[in-house]
DNA sequence: TGTACATCAGTGAACGCGCGTTCACTGATGTAC
DNA sequence: TGTACATCAGTGAACGCGCGTTCACTGATGTAC
């Protein structure tokens, strides 16, 4: 018969763990990340509060772990959905993303006001860890707006009146964000567009999971012709 | 010698109702809307904290003020500075509303998380007292699309695929918002445009004001150059 | 103009609740010989 | 395999702080006659 692998300490280790994780989460949902409470977690796990010492070093490393940990969900979710696209429908790919990006919100709201509402007063993330996770979909994007630029579909449509700073920022922009990218056919007007569409598409899924919609509007549909909006800044119409 | 038009008392009442918003603004950037705490108001106007119940019925009635107050300032400013550019140039009026929301956004970033950030958790604004200040501008902006509309400058982008329900969204949007307008040119296809650009300029201040942009880019010019895309979702290119 | 009464502003104590974090400690699990 | 010691998990009390809201109350301002 199987011994436990590596004891029964590591294993409850790991439960509780997860379960300071989930019950957090749940937390967020309810009383929002100023209010998230050490205290309360401890008292539905049935310990003391200062048992979760021996897990979390701080309420602050609480939030950041939630911070990474949906960051990297949401991350794995539009690669996910982006991947099962043909690689030559440039334009569905960005969509499917986008499809994910509204997806994933919409299913985890308060972790979708963690990672795009307003800052939480009195905690700053420490840009080290959260980063990487954090800009995942936006490479993706800068993926395919490489792709549509190489295929030459991408049109940023007002390519006439950027000025040297917007310029400036962008190419900031692409030696921060595009190292590991083949940038050569970005130019800064697509870059900025890529931006905006990205903006939209944040701000399109926000606008529902805010509540700032009324009961007005289908939103899924709503957001379907936003997602077009955002695709029509950064690539030509298509032959109908 | 003049009397006090109206009592001592009457003064005294108007100086502290209007010391109680101010401090509240400001400890609400500081501590945040979830934070924000009657007592601290109370501590810092040297007076008991049940003396302040004289002026504010409760904690929640307070955030409904703030807000209210808010939406105002802002739909002033918006249209102060639209009504400032002649009539006939309808580009220039949609970029002058664009401007004036990101500067008064950025000269109050609280405030503008306040109304346009996260939800506050356990905080449900009562629509009669917020809409009617909170849709000023959508309003200013539904009128110059819709004198777009009338010099027939308006092209929404992507007037192909737009399914029955966004369709039936839009109109019921149109409905909700656009009694007092004339919304006769406004088609459903320029409508849903003219939300999405609506939904670009919020986010283009929101990333700004919430630090989502690092410290890379500037983000005066990229707001420009999103204003320029916003536009761009409602209008045809002008000739060069 | 003077007095009697009503209104209002502000007090201070209290109720009942919350929080993060530290610390000395017990008792169980794991490890080395 | 058995024992001695080290590690770890969890306790419970404590520190020092916060909050919203109610209530009986004093003393000042305003008003009617």
């Amino acid at each position: 018969m199987g011994k436990p692998a590596r004891g029964i300490r590591a294993e409850n280790r790991e439960r509780l763990e997860a379960a300071i994780l989930t019950i957090a989460r749940r937390h967020l949902g309810e009383v929002g990340a100023a209010g998230l409470s050490l205290r309360a977690i401890a008292r539905e796990l049935g310990m003391a509060s200062s048992a979760l010492y021996r897990y979390v070093a701080s309420r602050d490393e609480l939030l950041t772990r939630l911070i990474v940990e949906s960051f990297t969900a949401l991350g794995d979710a539009a690669e996910r959905a982006e991947a099962a696209v043909p690689r030559g429908d440039v334009r569905e790919r960005f969509l499917a993303t986008g499809r994910a990006v509204r997806e994933w919100g919409v299913a985890h709201p308060f972790d979708w006001a963690l990672l795009f509402g307003s800052p939480v007063p009195g905690y700053a993330a420490p840009g080290d860890r959260t980063t990487p996770a954090g800009t995942r979909v936006q490479f993706l994007l800068l993926r395919i707006l490489a792709d549509m630029a190489h295929l030459g579909m991408a049109t940023a449509p007002n390519a006439d009146g950027i000025s040297p700073a917007a310029r400036a920022s962008a190419a900031a922009i692409a030696d921060d964000l595009g190292r590991e990218i083949d940038t050569a056919d970005l130019t800064p007007e697509l870059l900025l567009a890529g931006i905006d569409a990205w903006t939209l598409l944040i701000a399109g899924v926000s606008r529902e999971v805010f509540g700032h919609l009324g009961e007005i509007a289908d939103a899924e549909e709503l957001y379907e012709s936003t997602l077009r909006h955002a695709l029509s800044l950064v690539v030509a119409a298509p032959a109908p």
